[in-house]
DNA sequence: CCTTTCATGTAATGGGTTACATGATTCG
DNA sequence: CGAATCATGTAACCCATTACATGAAAGG
C-alpha cells in the first residue's frame, strides 16, 4: 500500500492540471509552462522533475517510457484517477488569499524619491508591458471565442476562456491605469 | 572600508522605501509590511531582522537605541545617505518582468473539471475578496486624495495615491470579471 | 561543423514560512 | 491572573532559481 497520498503541492497541482488537458514528457510541461499557463503560474525543468516524481509516487499520475531524443529514456506522464480526484478536490478547496508579490508596484509606491522624468520613464515602461501581455491574451482569447469547446462547461477550452478574458480585463485596467499616471506626471 | 555594496535585495529595497518615510523599529516595520505595503509586498519578521543586519553592514541603514518594551535592546533603523542613494538607483533601475503567481486564476484554469455549482461558489468566493480590497484601497485612498501632499511628486503621499489608484482600478476590473463569469455559468 | 531542439536528471544556493525562545508592560 | 502588545532574535524546513551534467538528432 502507498503511504498515505496528503494534497499535492501547488505546483503539483499546476502540473496535474496541464497533465488533465493532455499526456506530456517533462520537457514539454516546461515549455506548456511558459505560455500561457506562465502568465499565472511559472516552475523550471529542475523543479518539475522531482515533482513528477513524488506525484508518481503518491499515485497520481503514471508514465510510460516512449521514443525520445534524451540520453536518458522518454517518459510520457499522465494523470491517474486518484490523480483527477486530487486535482477536482483542489480546485474546489477554499483557499485563503495568497500573499501578492508585485515588484512593478513596490518601485511605483517609492518614485517619490527620484526625478519626475525618471518617474515617467517608469510608468512608459510599465505600460508597454501591460500592452505586450494584453494583445498576447487577446490573440489567444481570439482563436479560442467561437469555437463550440468554449461554451461547454466541462471542456478545458472553456476554462482558458474564463483566465485569458480575466487577463485581458485587468491588463487593459492596468494600461489605463499607466495613462493616468503619465497625465498627473506632466 | 566597509565591503563594495551590491545592490540590496528587493526585500532589503522594500524596507529602505518604508524607512525613507518614517524610521521605525524592525517590530514596526513588520507591522506595517501588513497594510497597505502588504497589498503588493510582504515579510514575516524572521526575514527582516536579519535583513536590516545586512542593511547595516552596508552601511544603508543605522539604528540608535531607543526605550521599547522587549527583553532586548528596541532598535531604532532609519536610511543613511547612501541608502537613500541605493534606493533612488533601484526604482530608477530597468528590471525584467517577474514571474507572477496567481493562485486563484491557476485554480480557475482547471474549473472545467468540476461541477458548475462547485464552480460558481469559487467565483462568488473570489469576488467577496476581491471587493474587500477594493473597499480597503478606495478607504485609504479617499483619505489622502485632496491633501496638499498628494499633489507634491516629491512626497510620499504622492507615491501613495499612484499605487492606491492601480489597486482600486485593477480590483474593480477583478470585481467585474466575477460578475461577467457567473453569467457565463448561468 | 556548430547551434538548436529534444530530454532527463542533480547540486548549490537563495528566499521565505513556521516554529522556537525570551521577557517586560498593559489591559481586561 | 491570563492574554495581548511590544520587541528581537535563531533554527529548521520548504520552495524556487541557477548552474552543472549528459547525449542524440536535425538543420543551417
Amino acid at each position: 500500500m502507498t503511504h498515505l497520498a496528503s494534497t499535492p503541492s501547488t505546483l503539483g497541482c499546476a502540473l496535474l492540471g496541464l497533465l488533465a488537458r493532455s499526456p506530456s514528457t517533462g520537457y514539454d510541461l516546461a515549455r506548456r509552462m511558459q505560455r500561457p499557463v506562465g502568465y499565472f503560474w511559472s516552475a523550471r525543468h529542475s523543479q518539475i522533475y522531482p515533482e513528477l516524481a513524488r506525484l508518481e509516487q503518491d499515485g497520481l499520475v503514471s508514465h510510460e517510457v516512449v521514443d525520445g531524443a534524451g540520453p536518458r529514456p522518454t517518459k510520457r506522464y499522465a494523470v491517474t484517477a486518484a490523480g483527477m480526484e486530487a486535482l477536482r478536490t483542489w480546485v474546489a478547496t477554499e483557499t485563503e488569499p495568497q500573499p501578492v508579490r508585485d515588484l512593478e508596484t513596490l518601485r511605483l509606491w517609492s518614485v517619490w524619491t527620484v526625478e519626475p522624468e525618471t518617474a515617467r520613464g517608469l510608468v512608459r515602461q510599465a505600460r508597454v508591458r501591460h500592452e505586450d501581455v494584453l494583445r498576447a491574451y487577446e490573440e489567444e482569447l481570439s482563436a479560442l471565442e467561437g469555437t463550440p469547446e468554449a461554451r461547454d462547461r466541462s471542456h478545458p477550452a472553456f476554462a482558458s476562456v474564463l483566465t485569458l478574458e480575466g487577463g485581458v480585463r485587468t491588463r487593459r485596467a492596468a494600461v489605463e491605469w499607466c495613462d493616468w499616471m503619465l497625465d498627473r506626471l506632466r
